[in-house]
DNA sequence: CGTATGATTGAGCCTACTCAACTATTGTGG
DNA sequence: CCACAATAGTTGAGTAGGCTCAATCATACG
């Protein structure tokens, strides 16, 4: 099964021109990846299933034996709050893994829902041992990249509870933009997000009212345009400084495992 | 050095009397721990340095080499917001470890401060390489602490930027609550909450007011007493319902990994 | 006893919400 | 190919909840 040719997948799938999957490309950015741990990590992706847009994957309370490796196309989770809000909690997009952060639980504690066409990869949590005991330097980075993740719902939870909607807006833009210049080193200050301004809302704490008046206030001011479904980051800069961003994604510290060479063995 | 006559450290260092340190507790809580595991673990509480109510451990931007794992006491990270305000992320107790959220940053991304005199034992990032190599089963296991954090952190989040008051509070109050009862089985529904309004506003996205105001109303609906500094859960079952409460510490499956038996090699 | 910290209470304001109407765009079946 | 429906976005009006400011009360400590 090969990606269709489509914005939002062809932005990801044709940028650094290789056979890797998007998974070794994710982890690759960080550090050179060995020809075991690549058969390890391709051992992750055998099983396949397509996803329709808007499709609903599973929902919280299920059972939770599985992880995913995102193949192509875009997916969401989220949590519905009792008094009628809902919560998006993450966007994932290719070589994403879907559900490390639920792992320390049998049943599903959010939602799963395909934003967009797509294509994932199934595999057991049980698939994880093996790599934790074969790979230590893969599961040193692996760790890192739970870190990393952990380190960036901060980063939400302090926008989205503290801040203005402009600057909670802007956070999220920029955070997905980082995030897909890993996977993607000629991407542009413009990008496809395939989200409406109700998911955004969800995504921000606002309302879907609320985003749209801002993203006008926002544009404006000259800060983004819009364009066919695409966002341009006009003045990345200023954006930066309305949210006190920082760049999660660009840099990590891998030196406290990389120079280890007992790692290696 | 040993822990002062203190109702906050009481509670905790007393509870289940044992020669074992508070990580030992913490970890064999979800699995037993060998000796092998146990020496390694030791050798992350070697050093210890002791700190005062309110002193500053180290803040953002700082270099960042070091975890910590708590002896005794009470700290809290947090972080500055541009606008004025501040976030407290998370508060840490005996045998917490502090930092595994920023292993991925060579510089300090939040503050830390003691809130209660304490002690805690530095150890260098470094050191977790040797555990990666030879203990798979103790990896796994933190692996799975780490997404049980990511977790509650998306709690907090679904909490403090979808729901009202009284119902961010109740949540505090909750997952505070059960974390304690982890190392403290006999735990009642009292306990020391070593935060005060400000910090516990600044925990769930309130004025230090709007908390004076809620705890007064949710004292007069019965939900909760307050007396010397302590709280006292009321009605634990409406606390409960009021913010959709899920005890993420009481059960997490360790079934992945400890039914695989190469990992005990 | 005086000071510092923390909690409470009142008054007024402001922001983002809801409700609602309307426009724009996309997709589908006759 | 067009007409209609469904989805998404925009704009206006009124409201409510939590904020700030400020004064007062309570408690702990030197």
């Amino acid at each position: 099964m090969s990606a269709p040719d489509d914005i939002s997948t062809r932005q990801v799938c044709d940028s650094d021109e290789n056979k890797d999957s998007g998974l070794v490309r994710k982890l690759g950015y960080y550090m050179d990846i060995t020809d075991l741990e690549r058969d390890l990590l391709a051992g992750l992706e055998t099983a396949e299933r397509s996803v329709r847009a808007n499709e609903e994957i599973f929902v919280g309370g299920g059972r939770n034996d599985n992880l995913f490796v995102v193949k192509y196309g875009w997916l969401y989770t989220y949590s519905n709050v009792p008094d009628g809000g809902r919560l998006l909690v993450r966007v994932y997009d290719a070589g994403d893994v879907i559900g490390m952060s639920t792992l320390a639980f049998d049943h599903h504690i959010v939602n799963l829902r395909a934003a967009t066409e797509g294509c994932i990869c199934p595999f057991p949590k049980t698939a994880l041992g093996p790599l934790m005991k074969d790979a230590p330097r893969l599961t040193a980075l692996w760790f890192t990249l739970a870190a990393r993740e952990e380190t960036v719902l901060v980063d939400t939870l302090r926008a989205t509870s503290r801040m203005r909607p402009d600057s909670r807006i802007a956070h999220l833009l920029l955070s997905l933009h980082a995030r897909l210049r890993i996977t993607n080193s000629r991407l542009t200050d413009r990008f496809r997000l395939p989200l409406n301004q109700t998911d955004i809302g969800d995504a921000v704490g606002l309302s879907n009212v609320t985003v749209s008046r801002t993203f006008s206030a926002m544009e404006s001011k000259g800060l983004i345009e819009r364009c066919d479904g695409e966002i341009i980051l006009t003045d990345p800069k200023k954006l930066g400084q309305l949210c006190d961003f920082h760049d999660r994604y660009s840099k990590m510290d891998t030196s406290w495992f990389l120079g280890d060479p007992a790692l290696l063995a």
